[in-house]
RNA sequence: CGGGGCGUGGCGCAGCCCGGUUAGCGCGCCUGCUUUGGGAGCAGGAAGUCGGAGGUUCGAAUCCUCUCGCCCCGACCA
């Protein structure tokens, strides 16, 4: 390509509205363009590094053996409803209707459209393993789009569906599709971990996210140095007990006028957080249900929807809150409730002389005991567990990282097969249900998480694999006969030998020149100039590590591809 | 949706509080000449219904009301 006929639209001056580095270099870079909140153009120079990343997944989907065809953006209500999932998904499955009034959805990803065209062609357990992918504009309605294309409302996932008689089938294809996961990742030269992950709306029994380390990354991870990592919504662990050995005291009802915080009623009494118990409603899937936690804890929602079967889980309404415990919201507790379901926090076990809401306004109670003042089934972890914590594997203390959650996997199970009734025969000549596996990757997503971890304060340093132009051929002074000529040939010659090049061919200084090189972040630059030519030499830049050399113009094209072919993933 | 902020040529901003000629500045763009190894110089030029609607006023980018859009912080997810 020539830059005097490509659009590469580069900005000097940061984007007033962009605040992470991936943001701001994909619009300064002339990679993206913003139509609307949450939705981008893809331009040229953009295009090209999606292109790349989508070749590397193909070419590792097609080496595990999957294959790839394509589904509707668009799929009918119907499908949804059969799944629930027209309710459970909210208002980020993105609604449209036709002229008729009849309902679709865009599609946030595609297990119900998968499963239909199984159920409708698969019938043999002979035809079983396979898996099935695609490439393709995704929409969810984000309630807020962030960071440019991190988190947009269109973006282009990678999303795979794989198709079992059984468990120990699934899990060959899921450690495959890890693997090649690993792969993508590491071709794409990012920094990443797969770590345990909770299912969320697509549900499942296991499953992974691969999170690229970053610190602007949205997600966080749990780790320890026993090789456990999690997601902050999926992760385990023990909360260090900070009660110290205490005699039970009688309990007895508190006025605590107004106060309806945690830190309220702490202040007010004079004691800290850790001695109350957070009482807290929940609505899980219609149902009241209510949690107890230490009160300097947080509730993990995901966990205790897990542990209640629930699909979907939301802090309950102050009408609800009033119902169950009879006094407004701020002074509930878990003394003389009845008919409704507590789970309680493991953190709460060792407390003795806690502090618990009423259940009345205005009114506290002091030196409760759990077991002893309210009766507890039993103890479970449904705590929000953080860095600081106690591993859940070996006990050692938890760490922590923010990062970019660039794709998850999911065992499915028959959780989509089951709903939408889609069976094959088994050998015995009896219906089962597919057993499936789920496999997103979001591309786009990639490809900011490659700028981020490769960029320094001039642009972008793209990794060959994903660069957009391999070679970028920069021509001092352009006008000048010897140095067009040069450059002309070198053009000609690395592109006959397959090189992605791009020949700056335009008539500006040689700053402008420089400048947008290191902004566009071509990993190999060559520059040519009259100075160059009087020696018969050209400079060759590596733009990520700044490792320059002159070579003699006859063995340039040569070594030029040399280093393009070794630096290929 | 709650909280905070912003909409002024393509980009980045000033002007607004305290209303008053042709609405400025930098970058970019066009023409010409000179220049060409790290965002060149000179000369000339094009480009803005000041997000939109309504109102107050002799007069509105500026004040008031409504509205739309965008960004940031929280609850969702590849």
């Amino acid at each position: 390509m020539r830059w005097s006929r490509a659009l590469i639209p580069t900005h000097k001056e940061d984007p007033s509205h962009a605040e992470t580095v991936s943001h701001k270099l994909m619009l300064r870079a002339g990679l993206i363009r913003r139509l609307t909140s949450g939705v981008y153009n893809y331009l040229p120079l953009g295009w090209r590094v999606v292109r790349k990343v989508e070749a590397i997944v193909r070419e590792e989907m097609d080496r595990i053996g999957c294959q790839e065809l394509l589904m509707p953006v668009i799929s009918p209500s119907e499908l949804w409803q059969e799944t629930g999932r027209w309710n459970v998904y909210g208002k980020e499955l993105w609604r449209v209707h036709d002229r008729n009034g009849r309902e679709f959805a865009l599609g946030p990803t595609h297990e119900e459209v998968i499963t239909d065209i199984v159920r409708n062609e698969v019938r043999s357990y002979r035809q079983l393993p396979f898996t099935l992918y695609q490439i393709q504009t995704k929409f969810r309605d984000e309630i807020r789009p962030r960071f440019g294309v991190v988190r947009a409302r269109e973006f282009i996932m990678k999303d795979a569906y794989s198709f079992h008689e059984n468990d120990d089938s699934l899990s060959v294809t899921y450690d495959a599709m890890y693997d090649a996961y690993c792969r993508i990742f590491d071709r794409c030269e990012l920094d990443y971990r797969p770590v345990e992950a909770a299912t969320g709306a697509i549900g499942g029994s296991a499953s992974h996210e691969f999170m690229v380390l970053c610190d602007t990354g949205e997600s966080e991870v749990i780790v320890c140095e026993c090789g456990y990592a999690a997601t902050d919504e999926r992760a385990e662990g023990l909360i260090a007990t900070v009660m110290p050995p205490e005699e039970p005291l009688s309990a007895e009802p508190v006025d605590t006028p107004g106060m309806k915080t945690i830190e309220d009623v702490s202040l007010f009494l004079g004691m800290e957080p850790w001695r109350l118990i957070k009482t807290i409603v929940y609505v899980a899937d219609g149902e009241p249900v209510v949690a107890l936690i230490r009160g300097d804890r947080d509730v993990n929602e995901e966990k205790l929807a897990g542990l209640l079967g629930a699909s979907m889980i939301e802090a309950a309404p102050p009408a609800v809150v009033e119902k169950v415990t009879g006094a407004p919201v701020g002074f509930a507790g878990p003394i003389g409730l009845s008919g409704v379901k507590l789970m309680v926090d493991n953190s709460v076990e060792p407390l003795v002389n806690a502090v618990v809401g009423g259940n009345a306004v205005d009114v506290h109670i002091r030196n409760v005991t759990p077991g002893r003042d309210f009766s507890v089934d039993g103890y479970c972890d449904i705590a929000r567990i953080g860095k600081g914590d106690l591993c859940c594997k070996c006990g050692k203390t938890l760490d922590s990282f923010r990062g970019i959650e660039v794709s998850q996997v999911f065992k499915l199970g028959t959780k989509y097969s089951d709903s939408m009734k889609a069976t094959f025969l088994n050998e015995n000549g009896k219906a089962m249900p597919f057993v499936m596996g789920c496999y997103g990757l979001g591309v786009s997503r990639t490809v900011a998480a490659i700028i981020e971890q490769h960029s320094d304060e001039y642009g972008i340093m793209w990794p060959m694999s994903v660069a957009p132009f391999e070679v970028e051929i920069l021509a001092v002074k352009f006008k000048n006969e010897k140095v067009r000529e040069a450059s002309e040939q070198l053009y000609d010659e690395l592109r006959a030998a397959g090189m992605d090049v791009l020949l700056d061919d335009r008539h500006d200084s040689p700053g402008v020149k420089f400048k947008d090189a290191d902004l566009i972040g071509v990993p190999v630059r060559v520059t040519i100039g009259e100075r160059g030519l009087k020696e018969g030499t050209l400079e060759i830049k590596m733009r990520r590590t700044g490792e320059q050399r002159d070579v003699a113009i006859e063995e340039a094209t040569a070594e030029i591809v040399k280093i393009v072919e070794e630096a290929r993933a």
